[in-house]
DNA sequence: AACCAGTGTGTAACCGTTTACACCGAGCGC
DNA sequence: GCGCTCGGTGTAAACGGTTACACACTGGTT
């Protein structure tokens, strides 16, 4: 069928110990012998197969990524941040997708046996702890945005990495509720690790605001737009109103934007609005969306090296759980920022406030909404 | 290390024959065996080697895909496409980016060799012939977006799928230049096979059209936002001034429109802006932005399933080169639709014409912000 | 009684690599 | 001349599965 390493020896005239050596610099060689070689292996179109070196090595030198979806705008980044720090180690990438069901997760995971030396899981629906269990000890995972019950908080038994949902939120309500107003939110669901962390902000910005707070004024939403439509419609009902909606995302926060418009609601002098994620499109919306900048691209960035360092070591290193920060971006939308109406308002953010640090906007636009 | 075939078969007393057998439901065995096997691999939490099955059985059951990214919109939608398709099918994803670089795609086509199954290769800057040329015969391929030059028209070399682009854009200019506008275009670079299409199809669409048509209307870009940008500040210092300007994707269509709207142009009063690909941004900007709607996700799943039907046929299919339809998007930015103030407008693309078929976008947005 | 079909099982070859180990010269100090 | 190291090479045993083949046993035909 395929060319293997034995046509080369058998045409090359030597054994395919000698092969092996010259294609993997590996041991010493004659350079007759090594040139003849390079040569044989060129002319025969010669590549080693991937399957039979992984099993010889006990190395496959890929990763195994297993995230709720692949698409979307914010796994499309995380995916980014891990594919670049993965090709730069030199490192394959085999994906899949869990779509949050159990049955999935557990039967990707099986599949990945044998064929990835490390794992990167993220699963902010589902305690991340009984997934990883039936894997051997000596198998290295990086978890991303989950709960992770099991362990000590300052001795956890596997590598974590999480943005920081809590601060992020607590920052945005603290915000809102700033100027006096009523906030009100919209939930991710109570699964979610994310959505729970984000809540738990609110509630405490709140309460260190001296700020009212009522049960009422926790909608439960899901992350989708849509669930940010009818969230909003059922805040407008409220007495007294709230004057403020923070969403527990950005996707859900345009929603409540489309239901506020349709009801004659000014955003932000009636109601204002916030979101989290910052995710591209948060910038172009009208008024411009005020948000939580999470660092997306490096949370996939940061997981691929820890998933490196517990290769290097044997996975014998010590476990460590780290929070990346997310940082208050104020737009229009929350009263920050121009007004609408003004010059590049609604297309470029030319007009945010960014807490703490000033970011760079436009590049990372520019270079991610082109194709080819 | 790893528990393996070994240890299951000695632990349940048979040989490791047997308990392949019953792991794979292949050949006959006892009940009371399999039962005993069964019972023995779950309490030892055997899973068997990826590696050594695919070396044993020559068949990885996974499916190589290179794209130049792997994130953004676009890239996003056709992974989309493609892992949901190949999950179906259980089949996993060996991923990569190209960077539309030749060596990075050499490397990685090698580095797949025993990997995977068969590849889908996307490499619109780049003659994909000579790319697949080295990998052997028996080696299922299916290019996206590719320029294949090999090959009759009607008896291509190797399995190829494209999206209309010359027809996208012909239709889209067609429309522009309705009105007796003067259009011009801002290219995607003449290295990429989809800008050269769509330049194709915006001279004869003008050509068809009557319409007048000069040189200096058609300006370089290199489908990001800046060039969109920088494009539209050359249109405006044309004489006689173009009255409309067909981007070669949305990226640049709302670099565009920000340019335009920075110099106090209207849009579309002055300058009508269509763009191409109709990225989910597309209808959130202000205006909203005409565009040509391209089935980017079922490109992805239609890939899969013929790299799944060449599998099943050995490769001896016959191949195919197929182009699947794009369709004209009319909204506010090239006169269709509602006028920006109103309503939800700016925030939900409910004012939109399509032609010919009609889209419901809200279901593919709502499913793809949220995360979690 | 010889034959055959069919079921259940084990042995061993094979998939395409890497690599431990043995071996053989050559060069060298003694 | 003897033992040494050391560069260069080949042989064969892993790696962890699948599977062709042989074989034993059972029960029903001829």
């Amino acid at each position: 069928m395929k060319v293997t390493i034995k046509d080369v020896a058998r045409e090359a005239g030597v054994s395919v110990a000698t092969v092996s050596r010259v294609l993997n610099d590996s041991g010493p060689v004659s350079e007759r012998a090594r040139r003849r070689i390079r040569e044989t292996a060129a002319r025969l179109r010669y590549v080693p197969d991937g399957a039979a070196r992984s099993l010889s090595m006990r190395k496959t030198n890929t990763l195994g990524v297993l995230l709720p979806e692949l698409y979307g705008e914010f796994f499309s980044e995380v995916i980014r941040g891990i594919d670049h720090t993965a090709r730069r180690h030199h490192h394959h990438l085999l994906v899949s997708s869990s779509h949050s069901d159990r049955c999935e997760i557990e039967a990707a995971l099986a599949a990945m046996r044998g064929r990835v030396d490390g794992l990167i899981l993220m699963s902010p629906d589902m305690d991340a702890h009984t997934l990883v269990a039936p894997l051997p000890e000596s198998f290295p995972v990086v978890l991303l945005n989950c709960a992770t019950e099991g362990g000590a908080a300052d001795a956890p038994t596997v590598d974590a990495l999480t943005v920081d949902n809590y601060g992020g939120a607590y920052a945005m309500v603290r915000h809102l509720a700033g100027d006096g107003r009523r906030v009100a939110i919209i939930t991710g669901g109570d699964e979610n690790h994310d959505a729970r962390e984000r809540l738990r902000g609110f509630r405490d910005a709140l309460r260190d605001a001296g700020a009212e707070h009522r049960a009422a004024w926790e909608i439960p939403g899901d992350f989708r737009e849509a669930a940010g439509f009818a969230a909003a419609a059922r805040v407008l009902a409220l007495r007294p109103r709230p004057t403020a909606i923070f969403a527990a995302n950005d996707a859900m926060a345009i929603g409540a934007i489309s239901a506020l418009r349709e009801a004659g609601v000014r955003v932000p002098e009636d109601i204002a609005v916030g979101g989290f994620d910052d995710i591209p499109m948060a910038a172009y919306v009208s008024p411009p969306l005020s948000s939580v900048h999470v660092p997306i691209t490096e949370l996939g960035a940061r997981a691929v090296e820890r998933l490196l360092h517990a290769l290097e070591h044997g996975n014998t290193h010590v476990r460590r759980r780290e929070t990346l920060p997310a940082r208050l971006v104020v737009r229009h939308s929350s009263g920050g920022g121009r007004s609408e109406g003004s010059e590049r308002s609604a297309l470029a953010p030319s007009a945010e406030r960014v807490e703490p640090l000033v970011r760079s906007p436009p590049t990372r636009r520019r270079h991610g909404m082109g194709h080819g």
